[in-house]
DNA sequence: GGCGATTACGTTAGATGATAACATTAAATT
DNA sequence: AATTTAATGTTATCATCTAACGTAATCGCC
């Protein structure tokens, strides 16, 4: 048996008590630093949404920020949020979970990798992994085929550790 | 080394010129067959729609289904196109790609298989695959992380061999 | 075959997700 | 400061999907 390399877990499973401020402080210094490498603007606007991702231990919703947003400026459309998630994006600081219409922080922005979701059921809880494994083994398939990868999307919905230790978290529930 | 089986594949990118009148007619056999043996009813709506489905190359729009019903039968709206795709998916005739918000048919239903598919981003054909070794490496990472899996959502996009080749097929249209 | 229960479908309305197009403001560049 | 570029505001609209409730077809049973 080979000894098959072990992918990161880029962002998991939060544990229950943990202070959330911290990874959302974490995430912006991060961002902060990433953007002023690759010369991007995180305006304010840009890194209030990212906050505001980040602020949720789920994916959250386009419309949903866009209810945050229209309190606190008293203008926000729906451009606003879609363009600045748009950037995030671009700039690899957030994920958007096709499955789910919604959006995560990214747990290693600036680390090129693929998107790889485990996503829980009962909670909406989401852990991202790097499976260079994973990655490869797609890579063979699609190569018998001819087919070149361009982008993966891997999003595997299942019950957390948490929610199956008879410890469920709150709901799903992210407003 | 192992000898890593090798997956199947079950829907594959079409040849050029083929019969696509004998796909479609083969599937509807099929979901007929597996409808009687689950005891579902492939009503004369859901099949038409499951035809529609597989009357297209490439992956289908809910609303372009509206369309075509809505001529065939002057009356049709939304829900009756999403309860026939509800259906189709619940019977596993078709599989949703959650990253096009579309839908195909499902090339070997009633044999339990996650949802792979290689997409083209070029002429928009996908390609079904089953191959257990990813499978089994998601849920050795899943494991790891205490993580119980339901259900994969793996879609890759990139370009296919017949796109590469310098002969392109028609463009992603399906209208 | 009639009858109640169930399932499918029709219909209206609306929630949610996303983008086009153009005006305005702010920032970077010269 | 003037010019250019990038970001945001604003309005409108399109696309995707679902809730809720009524009607019609089908099934299961007597």
């Amino acid at each position: 048996m080979s000894t098959a390399k072990q992918g990161n877990v880029l962002r998991s499973f939060t544990p229950e008590r943990h202070d959330h401020r911290h990874c959302v402080s974490t995430a912006l210094s991060k961002a902060d630093a990433a953007c002023t490498a690759s010369g991007r603007r995180l305006t304010p606007l840009r890194r209030r949404v990212l906050e505001l991702v980040w602020g949720s231990h789920t994916p959250v919703k386009a419309y949903d920020l866009l209810a945050i947003l229209g309190k606190e400026r008293h203008q926000a459309a729906p451009p606003t949020v879609y363009r600045a998630l748009d950037f995030l994006q671009e700039a690899g600081l957030v994920h958007r979970i096709a499955s789910m219409n919604a959006f995560v922080g990214c747990g290693e922005p600036g680390v090129g990798h693929a998107g790889q979701f485990l996503i829980c059921a009962q909670c909406g809880t989401v852990a991202e992994l790097d499976e260079p494994g994973l990655s490869k083994t797609i890579a063979a398939s699609a190569e018998r085929l001819g087919f070149a990868v361009v982008r993966e999307t891997i999003e595997i919905e299942g019950i957390c550790a948490a929610c199956r230790g008879g410890k469920p978290r709150a709901t799903r529930a992210i407003k």
